[in-house]
DNA sequence: CGTTGACCTCCACTGTAGGGGAAGGCGTTC
DNA sequence: GAACGCCTTCCCCTACAGTGGAGGTCAACG
């Protein structure tokens, strides 16, 4: 968590603008700590922070954002299962070419193709 | 394959530079096809444009890139692995935290931690 | 008083594989 | 000879989550 990522958090809405020093520095409140805390768990549970900060505005409007969180991670469960058939699909092709490769006669590749093995 | 495309290809090395028209129009020779669906198959393999390269300049050498094809699938393979793992792990955090959410009663979330469930 | 470190703003850049659109030239057709 | 469509170059834009650096200010320590 660098000063950096907590001004692209404030930029994007995921922190509210801090209250300043006489000279211009940040003052965060206590309460940023729980916010910065929820986006990290959000993070590592591969939500992007669009998402993390409809849950904070849920709770910045007084609304338990439980349904929502829910929902959240519903769609992200399926978001999940599409990349890893998407991911175990292209394995397979990927492990085909590979054996036809391990297996292959230089000889016998097809310069026009360029690549026989793909 | 739009023309986009075409000209991003021979700006990042993967076409040499066409030979032009009168007029400056690209002409391309025949044996493009073959470079483009060598593109295009990697790319469906999930190789980068800079593996894709690799395997056009060894051609391009005179030398069968057979050996480094399967070298590029090889480590293909294992990317995939990994990222297959990375996904399978997350998968299993955020359906914990699905599951929590689905049972989980609104009253009993702690404002001060935004969502309980996460 | 000087020096270091931390903070400020603003801008650009990272990686990937192109896409969008402007301004201008070309070639075929009606 | 005018219109339409395709080609050219050039530059900016996309998503994502920040990072890097320049130029300037400020607070604390010795």
């Amino acid at each position: 968590m660098t000063s950096k990522a907590l001004r692209f958090y404030e930029e994007h809405g995921l922190l509210p603008a801090a209250k300043r020093t006489a000279s211009g520095y940040r003052d965060y409140p206590d309460e940023t700590i729980n916010r910065l805390d929820l986006i990290r768990r959000g993070r590592a549970a591969g939500l992007a922070l669009a998402q993390i900060r409809e849950i904070l505005l849920l709770r910045d409007a007084g609304r338990a954002p439980c349904t929502h969180v829910r929902d959240l991670l519903a769609g992200q469960l399926a978001d999940l299962d599409a990349q890893i058939a998407d991911l175990v699909a292209l394995r397979t092709t990927v492990a085909g070419y590979h054996a036809a490769a391990a297996a292959a006669d230089p000889e016998a590749c097809d310069a026009d193709r360029i690549c026989s093995y793909l």
